[in-house]
DNA sequence: GCGCTACAGTAACATTGGTTACACAGGCAT
DNA sequence: ATGCCTGTGTAACCAATGTTACTGTAGCGC
C-alpha cells in the first residue's frame, strides 16, 4: 500500500504523513458498479482514490437522479469531507463506475493532520476548491445546455474516464444520470450517429469522432 | 469594528484571533447592488459578512445569468477561499443585494490562522461545508423543479432576506436571476396573484402568503 | 400638458423535451 | 425451436417553456 501511495500521493505529502496515512489507512478495492455511498450514510472514513473511478449521483424525494461529477485518481470526495468535520449524513450517492482501488482514512486523523501537517491542509482546500468548480461546471451544464449539448459533454466526459472508446450503457442508463427519459436519449444518440459521431450497438456506444 | 466581530463571530472565534482579525482587517460598507467581485477577478482579500445580504452569480460565455446563492450574517464567500488559496480568478460575481457591512481579511493571514488556531480551521470547513451544500441546493431547484415551483422558491427565498414582505424587482430582474425570460415570469407571477399568494405592482411585489 | 422610457399584460406561435404506445431484434433459458 | 426479457427505433401526441409582437400604463423630465 504504501508503493500506491508515495505513486499517487507522493508529490503532495512528507513522508512522515505518507507513513502516518499508511499505519491508520486501510487498502480496498471495489467492483464496478460497488455502491460505495447511500444518501442518509453516516461516514466514518475518507477515501483517497488510487485507481479507477467513481460517480457521485443526487436524488430528489422523488426517487430522480442526477450525474453530479467523477472522481479520479489522486481525488477525495469532498462531501465525505464535510460530512466528516459536521457529523451530517451524505447529500449524495457514490457509485464505483469503473473497477477501483482505494484507502480509506478513519476521520479521526483529519483534525490532527491539519493541525501538523501544511500539505494536508493544502490537499483539503484543494479538494474543495475542485469539487466546488465540479459543481460550477454541473449547474452551467444543466442551467445553460440543451439536452443534446449536455448528451454530447456527458458522452465525452464517459469516454474520457472508460479509457477506451466504446461506452457499455444502455439508453435507460444514460437517461437516469441525466435525468430525462429514454426515449429522448435515444433519439438524439440516433441523430449524433446520423452525423458520424457515434455508432450505436445493443448496450454499447462507439465513440467515432466528437 | 471589534464589536462587531464580537457580536458575530464571537460564538466562533476566541480572543487572541479575534484580535488578530481586528488587527488586520479592514471594515467595509457597501450599498445595495454595490459589485463586490467580478468573473474574472483575482481575490485578495476575504470578506467576512457582518449585516446585509450577498448575491452570488453565474454566468455563461453567452451572458446568461443564473443565481447561485445568498451569502448572509455570518458567512463568508467559499469560493474566494478557494481562489486565494489557488491564487485562480474568480468563477462568480458577487453583488450586495442589500445594504451591507463587511470585513476584509487579507489573504496572507489565512495559512497562519489555519495553523495556529483550530476554531478558525473549523469555520473555513463549515464555510465549505455551507456553500457545497447551498450548490446541491441550487442544482436540485435547476434539475428537478419546474419553472413555476423555482419562481416560488426564488420568492420565498428573497423575502426572507428582504426581512419585509415586498420584494422590490421588476420581472426582468427576476428573469435574469432565474435564467429565463421577462414573458415567462410575467405569465407566472399572474398566476400566483390569481391564487390569492401575492399582489403585483410596478416594479413590486407584496407577499400576501406562501 | 406632452413626450419619452421602463414596466407589465397578453395572444399567438415555435421549440424542446416528456409521455404513451407499439413494433422489432438480440440473446438467453428451456 | 419456442418463449421470454431486455434493449432499441419510431410515431404521435402533449405540456412546458421560450419567442415575437403588440398593447397599455405609470412615472419622469420638460
Amino acid at each position: 500500500m504504501i508503493q500506491a501511495l508515495k505513486n499517487n500521493f507522493g508529490h503532495l505529502f512528507e513522508d512522515a504523513l505518507l507513513n502516518e496515512i499508511n499505519q491508520v489507512g486501510t487498502f480496498k478495492e471495489v467492483p464496478e458498479g460497488f455502491k460505495l455511498m447511500e444518501i442518509g450514510d453516516y461516514v466514518k472514513a475518507m477515501p483517497l482514490l488510487i485507481s479507477g473511478a467513481i460517480k457521485i449521483l443526487r436524488e430528489d424525494t422523488d426517487g430522480d437522479e442526477l450525474l453530479l461529477y467523477f472522481l479520479e485518481k489522486g481525488d477525495t470526495c469532498a462531501m465525505t469531507l464535510t460530512c466528516c468535520v459536521a457529523h451530517t449524513k451524505s447529500e449524495i450517492r457514490a457509485i464505483a463506475e469503473t473497477d477501483a482501488k482505494l484507502i480509506m482514512i478513519p476521520i479521526q486523523q483529519m483534525e490532527e493532520w491539519s493541525e501538523k501537517y501544511k500539505s494536508w491542509r493544502h490537499f483539503v482546500f484543494e479538494s474543495y476548491h475542485n469539487r466546488l468548480n465540479e459543481m460550477l461546471e454541473t449547474i452551467d451544464s444543466i442551467a445553460f445546455l440543451k439536452m443534446d449539448e449536455r448528451l454530447l459533454k456527458y458522452l465525452v466526459e464517459k469516454v474520457r474516464i472508460s479509457k477506451d472508446n466504446t461506452i457499455h450503457s444502455t439508453h435507460q442508463d444514460i437517461a437516469y444520470e441525466l435525468h430525462t427519459s429514454r426515449v429522448v436519449i435515444s433519439r438524439l444518440l440516433k441523430k449524433l450517429e446520423k452525423l458520424g459521431k457515434i455508432e450505436l450497438n445493443r448496450s454499447s456506444i462507439l465513440i467515432k469522432d466528437m
